[in-house]
DNA sequence: AAAACACTTAGCCATTGCGCTAACTATCAT
DNA sequence: ATGATAGTTAGCGCAATGGCTAAGTGTTTT
């Protein structure tokens, strides 16, 4: 429970960044190096490269480097977090929508059911 | 497009907390007041008010004062724009994936069935 | 061998995030 | 009217974020 927390702060704080969700929309169509994804973005580019390397850091993105060349390549699997906190949230709350139902049609039993 | 972008850098920066985001949880199951919801936190109030603050900023808290009291509700609908944005990445994917099949399918024509 | 390319490292700077204390305001209870 | 309750305001401090420039490393290209 506690072990996702710090795997989701540093997975929603990657993607606070409308850069970085640039760049994970760019890297969604498949592999890109470092000067690709740069180029659309007006920003030097050791400026860009951390947002790679934060990237990297939350496991949203890998890399590998041949020769001069590094080649990002989007981690999907890691999205499941976030999918996961989401229906965790969803799923309190058809928790209390069920509970808070059941008292709506328990109240009203009495005249209506149609609806 | 880049309207939201500015709405998702919000939400995604109140998500990236665990306190915010029990908070977020501990909604989820009902409105609450303030001191209730600061309760199970051992942090001083003012900063606690800090995180209350910001998730109404963000859209994802509604808050309203009745004498002393101020309660809080969780903003389900704000939901939709992560929802939104996720799906919109895995939308990019699929794309991706279907050409992918259209190109292993083509590939392998000479064995399978169509599509 | 020299030049071009694709990063990489180091370090600076301004802003923001997240915690604190102290002191204040506005109810509500007695 | 006193005092407790529930927030609120103001301001401080430290660390992290997100940008920059300048200079360096290792690969390719010519």
């Amino acid at each position: 429970m506690d072990y996702y927390s710090h795997q989701l702060d540093s997975i929603f704080l990657a993607l606070a960044d409308p850069t970085r969700r640039a760049v994970i929309g760019r890297l969604g169509t498949g592999p890109a190096s470092i000067s690709d994804l740069a180029k659309p973005f007006d920003m030097a580019l050791p400026s860009f490269m951390k947002h790679i390397r934060l990237l990297e850091e939350t496991g949203l993105v890998e890399t590998r480097k041949q020769g001069r060349v590094r080649t990002c390549t989007l981690e999907k699997k890691r999205f499941a977090l976030v999918d996961g906190w989401l229906s965790a949230q969803r799923a309190i709350w058809e928790a209390r929508t069920d509970r808070l139902e059941a008292f709506v049609t328990a109240t009203q039993s009495k005249e209506e059911k149609s609806r």
